[in-house]
DNA sequence: AAGACTAACTGAACGTCGTTAACGTATCAG
DNA sequence: CTGATACGTTAACGACGTTCAGTTAGTCTT
C-alpha cells in the first residue's frame, strides 16, 4: 500500500526547488482521495508517494499542518470553481444561489474526506490572527466573496431586501448548506436515502427564510414574490 | 502538565472493576475541557490523570475510537439536558424550537472541543452498519428523538402543517444550527463580533422557511401565521 | 576544464503515540 | 491460610511527526 510511486527522481535543478512543493501537494490531496481516510495521509505516506525522503517535506512545508493548509487551498479553489460553473448554468440570480449550494453539497458528498479537511479542522492556533480569513485559508475567504457577489446580485434584483446585509445572508446559506450535508457526513442515515434531497430541502429552506425576512413589513413587488415562491421544491 | 493526579490508587474492589471505567470517561472529558485541544487527550495522558497505567484503558475501551465514542454519549446527554431545560422554560413550542437551538449553539460555542468530538468525527467504520444511529451514538439518536418529538407538538399547534414529516423539519433546524455554529468554530471572524446573533438569525430563518413551506398553498389559519412572526428577530 | 559554492536532498535518530503480550498482586471463597 | 482470579502493571513494538548533521549534484567562477 505505501510502496513508493517511481524509478530514481531526478533532483530538481537549481531555482527549481518550488517544482517538487507541487508534487507534494498533488501527492497528498490523491492519498487522501485513494485511502478516503485521513488518518492514512502520514507525512512518510506522501513523501513515499512522492518517491522523495520524509524530511524533504520539511523544505517546502513548516510542518504537517502547513501542508494541510495548502491542501485545503487548493481543495477550496476547485470547489469554487464548481460553485461559479454551476451558477453560469442559470442566468436567474436567485437560482444561481440554489446551484451554487447543491454544487457545494455534491462536491462534499462526493469527496467527504476533502470537505472534512476543509471545514472540520479548528483554524491553526497561530495563523489565524483575528481576521475573519487568513492565511491559506484566504482562497476560503475568496469562495465567500464569491458567495457575497451572487447574494448582491440577488439583492439588486429585488429578491432581498436592499437593507439586508449581503454577508449575514451569504453566511446564513452556507451555514445551511454546510451544515445539511456535514450532518449527513456526520451522522449517516439521517438523511434517509437521498442525501441530496435533504441537503436541497435545508438549502430552499433558508433561502426562502432569509428572503421573507428581509421582505417582512415590505410591501413587495409581485416579481419578487413569484421568484421566492419558485425558490421552493417540495420535499423528498 | 502530565503529572500524575494522586497519590498511590487502591485497587478496585473484586467485582468494582467497573468504576475505573466512570474514572476514565470523566478524565477524558475533563482533560479535553481544561486542555482545549483534542490533539492533547492522548491515551496516557488520560491513563496519568486518572493515576492509572496506560493499558489499564484497554481493560474498559477496546481502542481510542471507542472511548471517545463513550465521552461522546456523555457530551450528548449533557447537551440533550441543556436544551431540554431550555425548552422547558417556554410553553409555545414554537419558542421551544427556538429555546431548543439556541442552547445547542450556545453550548457548542462553550465547549468547541466536546462540540467537535461529538459532531466533526466520521463515523467509526465498523460501528455504523446503515441505522440512522448506532453504538454510542444511540444517545444522539435519542437527542434527535427529542427534537422530532417537540417538531411534532409544533404540528399539533399548527405551527407545520400536518403534512409535514417531523422529521424533515427536525434534520433541517439541526442542520441550520449545526452549520452555523460549527461555522462559526471552523472560520472564526465569519460571525462578525456577535456569534450567538449570528446563529440565532441562522435558525430563525430556517425556521420560518420550513414552516412557510410547510404552509405553502394551504388557507393557514391567524394564529399559525402569528405564531410563525414571532418567530422572526431583527438581524444583527 | 577544474574547482568552489550552495540549493536540494538523505540517513539516522529522538520522543510520543496507540496497542499488545507477558507478568505481578490484591482481594475474596473455601 | 491458601489457591483462584479479577485487576492492574512492566516492557516492548511499530508508526508517527520532527530535527539535525551530513551528502549529492547542478551551476557559477576562474
Amino acid at each position: 500500500m505505501t510502496t513508493a510511486a517511481a524509478g530514481p527522481r531526478r533532483r530538481a535543478r537549481r531555482g527549481e526547488g518550488q517544482h517538487l512543493r507541487g508534487e507534494i501537494l498533488a501527492a497528498a490531496k490523491d492519498l487522501l482521495s485513494e485511502t478516503g481516510d485521513a488518518d492514512l495521509v502520514s507525512v512518510r505516506a506522501v513523501a513515499d508517494r512522492v518517491g522523495v525522503s520524509t524530511p524533504s517535506l520539511y523544505l517546502h512545508f513548516a510542518d504537517k499542518a502547513a501542508l494541510l493548509d495548502s491542501v485545503c487551498a487548493a481543495v477550496f479553489t476547485e470547489l469554487d470553481t464548481l460553485m461559479e460553473a454551476a451558477a453560469a448554468a442559470s442566468d436567474d440570480p436567485f437560482e444561481g444561489l440554489r446551484a451554487r449550494g447543491m454544487a457545494y453539497v455534491r462536491f462534499a458528498l462526493e469527496n467527504p474526506e476533502h470537505y472534512r479537511l476543509v471545514m472540520m479542522r479548528m483554524p491553526g492556533h497561530a495563523s489565524y490572527v483575528g481576521t475573519p480569513f487568513s492565511g491559506d485559508d484566504i482562497v476560503a475567504g475568496a469562495t465567500y466573496h464569491h458567495l457575497c457577489d451572487a447574494v448582491q446580485r440577488c439583492i439588486d434584483a429585488g429578491v432581498f431586501s436592499s437593507t439586508q446585509d449581503p454577508a449575514l445572508v451569504a453566511t446564513t446559506l452556507w451555514a445551511a448548506a454546510h451544515g445539511a450535508v456535514s450532518l449527513c457526513l456526520a451522522k449517516p442515515g439521517i438523511a434517509g436515502d437521498d442525501a441530496l434531497a435533504m441537503c436541497d430541502y435545508v438549502i430552499s429552506a433558508s433561502g426562502l427564510g432569509v428572503a421573507l425576512m428581509s421582505h417582512l413589513g415590505e410591501p413587495g413587488p409581485e416579481g419578487a414574490t413569484a421568484s421566492l415562491l419558485a425558490f421552493f421544491r417540495p420535499p423528498v
